[in-house]
DNA sequence: TATTGTTATACTCTATAACTATA
DNA sequence: TATAGTTATAGAGTATAACAATA
């Protein structure tokens, strides 16, 4: 036995073969043959959240927000000024995870529909704070019920006892991102 | 199913409010304002998990791909046929996580910077293939150290214990999605 | 000088669909 | 007819940097 498998010294429990995914168990024996020692663990965490994004974001895009016109950046948006009331534009890009340069984009589009407002502040003439218009929010009112019940279903694959030890888990990256830069 | 308050019985532990980020606090404290019953639990299983990745991805294409002048995708890709070796056109978009039309872009890029070949197939002349020119492999085969080492820090994030329950989640998320059109 | 939002450039990726060459 | 890869179009997003207005 070579490589990652023969690392694992008895009583340590290792990830359970039977437990991978298929092509994990694929990559766990190519890695034994490149001779390459290798995190698996950290392996199979890092890809496997980049996939279940993008699969989760793909199936939004194509359920509830194409239907609606909505990039999810858009979506993002205006869910954030709906939680959070009215708020200035950096605050605002930070909070969706977008750049200023793209929330301009957004703001303008979101304008143009209608759904939401820009606003200049008078005490500092630099800041510009966006909030919804009533239109804006009747749509992300009728809307986001229609977001969470499709997330309701993606939980729903979690085993139950799990489950909150994975909502845990992610709490814990999310905190922890972004990591310094010091490699 | 409706809002996590409601589902919590005696007994059932639920998501306890000191785990939350700041943020999900005072958005369970909106809701309640609001008025809409929301699966608070699947919210936050979503929206950290869309966070969670964007964060990876940005870090990783700072820390170790942007140096190389590499995109995810181009990383991905390179890796891939450094896993699997040469795969047909369609497999590698599939397994890369991209349309065919980007991976013809992607392929494009490799190939001019000598990292990959592209193999037309004699038998089936429809068929492409494409794998890792030797530049290609000692390339990936400097880099992915370097990129698991930061996997190992991002994984490094969770709590010992949690860890296996986690990549167990992520596994059951992978497996089920996408998810069936019908809402 | 520094900061805010806007604009511009160049690049990556997406979805959709037409196109070609094969089969 | 159907399939594989390419090309084309339009849109969304990124990073980076310059810019005008304001502080």
């Amino acid at each position: 036995m070579t490589g990652a498998a023969a690392e694992r010294a008895e009583g340590d429990t290792g990830p359970r073969l039977d437990d991978l995914i298929e092509a994990e168990r694929d990559i766990v024996a190519r890695f034994d043959d490149v001779g390459l020692e290798v995190d698996f663990g950290a392996l199979s965490v890092v890809s496997n959240i980049y996939r279940a994004a993008s699969a989760i974001r793909r199936h939004m895009e194509q359920s509830v927000l194409g239907p609606e016109q909505l990039s999810w950046t858009a979506f993002v948006t205006l869910w954030v000024l709906w939680i959070w009331g009215e708020m200035e534009a950096r605050h605002l890009a930070a909070e969706a995870g977008v750049t200023k340069g793209t929330l301009t984009g957004v703001l303008d589009t979101l304008e143009r529909r209608g759904l939401v407002a820009r606003r200049r502040h008078d005490d500092d003439r630099r800041l510009l704070s966006a909030g919804l218009t009533a239109s804006g929010e009747e749509l992300i009112r009728r809307l986001y019920p229609r977001f969470n019940a499709q997330e309701a279903r993606i939980a729903a694959l979690l085993s139950q006892d799990g489950r909150d030890a994975f909502a845990s888990g992610l709490r814990e990256l999310v905190r922890g991102l972004p990591l310094e830069d010091p490699s």
